[in-house]
DNA sequence: GTGGTCTAGACCACT
DNA sequence: GTGGTCTAGACCACC
């Protein structure tokens, strides 16, 4: 794990944890590793890594018990939520993308088609 | 114009051509901007242009008069083929960035039929 | 200003801010102190009121233009929901702390009017 | 129960054993606890309670019995009165805190009934 | 000059 | 041990 220093530190962290979590990879109501462990585990600063969990916490993708940890949510919809929102940015981003290159909506749809036969 | 660390600066330039050929923003065979001249407006050494070049004529996007400029390929089986290859990496990372939150490619095309409804 | 060691520094400063903004001390679009003026003026490390104005930031209750400093929003609204927001915690606490004290709700009516006949 | 910084702890008792007597928690003649044992259950020393006591006493809302303890007081006027004190405060601090939001006491009558209302 | 990010290290409250 | 707050000081990008 590295950083390119294109997007915030902590801003990179925040995604992947959103990433593991819609995945999977960390499963509702689990423990996140605690501040100083991951960031050790990231090489970064604990700060850094409070900064991440504050962010979480405060969009209720993460809670805290006080001197227990932090914790991913228990809220089964706030975590489809989630998985909704960045997959809405990374269609949009995606698709605007397509239409510099001149694509329509349609063409992108029928490549994608073509992709999925491709892959079988 | 800035540019992000991630990516050397001279692979964005490139890809920024690129993107405006594909467009239709740059036309078949019209003249590129000097060397000198693009270093200064996008604040770069004129070397990072000269690479810029190179490689586009390497990949046969572009071709040199002598002392005249540098000039966007004719060949519009060329261009189509650029079209083809920005699109189709743009969808392997989009795919597998859907992937990676668990979208199979039914449920992208889906959703991007979904989106297409709501932007109309 | 000094600062009791019950609520956070950051959020102290944050109520004063919000009060300051539904009282009409500072006006929609002003612009706030610079981070460090601030600091120094409340004797306060810059990354405190940094805190501060990020946070009021991603209430909307600010803004920020890189570069020239941090701005009250424009919205009307935004600061009228402010306002409510902030009455009815005080009315909450306040409801909440009398009905300790054995008074009901008509009860605390019947006392205010008689405080403000009081005043007048 | 844990103390806030802000007041000193012997008030913040004080307080405390005023409201428990005012809601009618604790009742008129009833024993309070000796100054040791509530010393322990509030992890205080012992010498704060007895100041806690001495004040009550003063304020004439408990008195001491040589020998068999504290006391509070049998006299429902001064009971009425300590209500009459306590609701006082706390409705000059809500309404100064109210004012500072530009609300008039007409406005603050209106939303108490307001949330009367909503809580029915 | 402005805000934004990050590190280093300290002290606190809670379990 | 946990997270929460705060200070000090650094470097960056933008204006």
């Amino acid at each position: 794990m590295d950083f390119t220093n294109e997007l915030p530190i902590y801003l990179q962290i925040i995604n992947m944890i959103k990433v593991d979590i819609v995945s999977g990879k960390i499963v509702k109501g689990e423990k996140l590793p605690s501040t100083r462990e991951l960031a050790i585990e990231l090489k970064v600063n604990p700060n850094t890594i409070q900064r991440v969990y504050k962010e979480l916490e405060t969009e209720e993708i993460c809670f805290t018990k006080r001197g227990m940890g932090t914790y991913v949510t228990e809220e089964d919809l706030t975590i489809a939520q989630l998985k909704e929102s960045l997959a809405q940015e990374k269609i949009e981003q995606f698709v605007a993308g397509m239409e510099q290159l001149n694509y329509t909506i349609g063409d992108i749809i029928a490549k994608l088609h073509a992709y999925g036969e491709g892959k079988r």
